[in-house]
DNA sequence: GTATAATCCGAGGAAATCCTCAGTTTTTGA
DNA sequence: TCAAAAACTGAGGATTTCCTCGGATTATAC
């Protein structure tokens, strides 16, 4: 598989204006059809009309569904990870826990910008084949995290900090968007940010104390 | 929608010994036939081969590919309800530590009867229509430890409580899967039960002291 | 033994979706 | 202004999947 895989890139990049309004009026349109209607029965004629434009035009910069699809997870994973990253390095040096505070908001605020889309793109988008390997953000998620506690916690193994990347990441994507499908409120209200902190500050002071290496 | 859904119903019951076993053998070749090329893709006839019957038999049985699936997640689902509820039952009279301990070990048995069926059947299966009722297996076992909660810990507010078991059964049910899909070894080796009781612990005694009506 | 019910078979019609392509319209740039 | 490139159109062919139905086979019960 080619960087620029055939069965996901676009065919033809759009090079005026009008195009380029088409194109992106195009994603619009993907998303608001899978919201509506769900993955499964999201049909390329039905977003062509939604788009307004001719089924004919569609296939001009996308060359099946699944391209279109692949094209909105790319900018939702970017737009999650740009959060992180700004997250990690506004807390580079801050205290431990308020730079876990951060995380938690950061992670909070991915799963706002577009609850009905996240739970459709995580939720229903198969992820055999290739677009996996698009939603398969939480590796690097965990890795930025990964590398943020080397810096802080310099006294622990890297086995052991590998860990806690892997419960914080997964701890938070799983309750926030627990609550992205089942306590809309909760999300909406913040409440969610504290709940996560009285769950994952106690596990981290925990950590350090017990697998600190005396050295 | 009736109690026994048209859509997901069997159309006849087997009644022979023979068409028991056909019956039988059909679901488990549809559960080998997901594991082996995704839900998407999965096809009635492909299953009906697979069994090693004719499609028309399949359909004596089952009305559509959705009713294959769903049956397979009824099974599913009751499995991990049931194991669930043992554990509870059993730690009736146990520790609250014991207790956790009990719900993080059933929590990771469910995950450990069938890791590659269980992923298909809730990353792929499209969450949409009728077969998300069945998915909605959460909220079952929230309520069921909610309910087990509220006699360990009477002295904590009801809504506390519901908010530590929608945390406890997320977390759970989070890093195990997440352990099935990216750490199978850390699921085989139950060293994530340690880690779950790591993140577990300090939690719930930091919520008992904290919110414990003085009353 | 045989009538009746249960089970099984599988070719093929119906329906849905994907995607192409030949032709039209719009924009660009010299 | 006008030729070439870019963009757009949408009917319909190709393919896929679903599912039926008439008839053959096997089991049951009297």
């Amino acid at each position: 598989m080619s960087a620029a895989d055939a069965r996901f890139s676009p065919r033809k990049q759009p090079v005026q204006a009008r195009s380029r309004l088409t194109v992106k009026a195009i994603l619009e349109a993907t998303a608001q059809v899978l919201v509506a209607i769900g993955y499964e029965r999201a049909t390329t004629d039905a977003i062509a009309a939604r788009t307004g434009v001719s089924i004919g035009t569609l296939y001009q910069y996308f060359p099946n569904k699944e391209s279109l699809v692949a094209a909105l997870i790319r900018n939702h994973v970017d737009e999650i990870t740009r959060l992180l990253e700004a997250a990690l390095v506004a807390a580079a040096d801050a205290s431990l826990e308020s730079a876990l505070q951060g995380m938690i908001h950061a992670g909070v605020e991915a799963h706002r910008v577009d609850p009905a889309l996240h739970k459709v793109l995580f939720e229903q988008v198969p992820r055999d084949q290739m677009l996996g390997k698009h939603l398969d953000t939480s590796a690097r998620l965990q890795a930025m995290i990964e590398e943020f506690l080397c810096k802080k916690l310099p006294g622990l193994p890297r086995a052991r900090i590998r860990i806690v990347a892997l419960v914080l990441e997964t701890t938070v994507e799983a309750l926030t968007h627990r609550a992205v499908v089942d306590a809309p409120d909760w999300l909406r209200s913040r409440d969610i940010e504290k709940e996560a902190l009285l769950l994952l500050r106690p596990y981290l002071s925990e950590v350090v104390t017990k697998f600190a290496d005396p050295g």
